[in-house]
DNA sequence: TTAAAACTATGAGAATTTTAGTTGTTGAAG
DNA sequence: CTTCAACAACTAAAATTCTCATAGTTTTAA
């Protein structure tokens, strides 16, 4: 089982390359998109897994022109949060998935796995939460409500994917606490109005149809009007 | 098993009261610390959970008073992190236990069950770590330095723990990351070394021994010299 | 011994998270 | 139909967390 890791950064980059030869994968290593092409044109590797930006040739164009090469080769994209509108060209270029930083090393290997199963590379798709014109993008983090991106900051991003898993049902300020802060009590301050507040702005402001709903004395609610 | 709340902020007191009660405890409630310490001298209670900072009698002068009137209920204190001043007067006001909020509902429900418990009330005494004159408090989250309090954010918290629970191991980066920040990975930035800049111009700086040692290439460890 | 490379320290600042206070709403009781 | 109290929205500011750029240090190797 051989590997491509693409990344410009040494440190993270041997720490990759090290962490898959633990777990018994032969690894190769490239720090920039040009060597990387050369060597994923050469050898039949079962996984590339590269960062997006880099110098010389960046992730989705490598992506991009080695599927147009005809090499099938599963990709996994290493990217951070906010590099929006790169992930938005990402969308197309053929990548299988993505991985978000910072992640934990068990996340890597288990998508490196999944990866690796022939014909599972389909099947994990990009799992994404929809509803109403409001979809998230749980491996990108990217979201969307009708085609408009959307950016939401990591704890935004928590308490819209709970409300989304819980659509239609009123959850009250406790309840959000302890899903979505990991607090089981009343701290005294107004920290979810404040967040529902914030969510508002971002994905109701500017739509006419509201999709964050109060039900006075119980709680919030994700629904159609 | 009857239980008295004492806690001026009624959806908090409402909340424990409906908490407890949903587990079969008989609950009291009181507004105030003069109406509390009434209560408490007339019914006998398996155990008292107050607030600190209360209109009238404050937590600690409460729990003083009940102690001077040789009642030996158990008494659990709420307290926000930060109120430092009023912590260092609760250590020897015969508090048994203290919560710091935020915290998790089941975390309070194992505290009640253990403190009625009979006799193992002493049992389960102040958690703390400690290493050269410095402790940590994990009950009340305050830390010393040779009887020096020092305020420390929760993530600074966090590390110190860390450390303090693998004094003189060498730890890498990596494992601070995951650990502290449950980051299984390189993020790309230096954030660990900026927090042990921080620890240590909070532990350190202003002390002979230093106790926070750089490894080159390896990391940092928690040692005398 | 010196220069380069790798690693670490530090200051400043941006972004996010959290707190606090004020204003506005809602629903229930009189 | 008012009035009041509880609840929620909103705003601003404080605190914390995290990032980035730069400067300094240690190791390695020529």
């Amino acid at each position: 089982m051989r590997i491509l890791v693409v990344e410009d950064e040494p440190k993270t980059l041997h720490a990759i390359q090290q962490g898959l030869e633990e777990n018994l994968y032969e690894v190769d290593i490239a720090y920039d998109g040009l060597i990387a092409r050369q060597l994923a044109m050469r050898n039949n590797y079962s996984l590339i897994i590269t960062d997006i930006i880099m110098p010389g040739l960046n992730g989705f164009v490598l992506s991009r022109e080695l599927r147009e090469s005809g090499i099938q080769t599963p990709i996994l994209m290493l990217t951070a949060l906010g590099e929006t509108e790169d992930k938005v060209n990402g969308f197309d270029s053929g990548a299988d998935q993505y991985l978000v930083k910072p992640f934990q090393f068990v996340e890597l290997l288990a998508r490196v796995r999944s990866l690796t199963k022939r014909g599972s590379s389909t099947l994990m798709t990009h799992q994404t939460l929809k509803f109403e014109g409001l979809e998230m993008n749980l491996d990108t983090k990217v979201v969307t409500r009708d085609e408009q991106i959307i950016e939401l900051t990591a704890r935004e991003f928590t308490l819209l994917e709970y409300m989304m898993r819980n659509q239609g049902r009123v959850l009250s300020k406790v309840q959000l606490a302890e899903n979505v802060w990991d607090i089981g009590f009343d701290t005294g301050t107004n920290f979810v109005e404040v967040y529902i507040n914030y969510l508002r702005k971002k994905i109701d402001k500017n739509f006419d149809t509201k999709l964050i709903h109060t039900v006075f004395g119980m709680g919030y609610v994700l629904k159609k009007e």
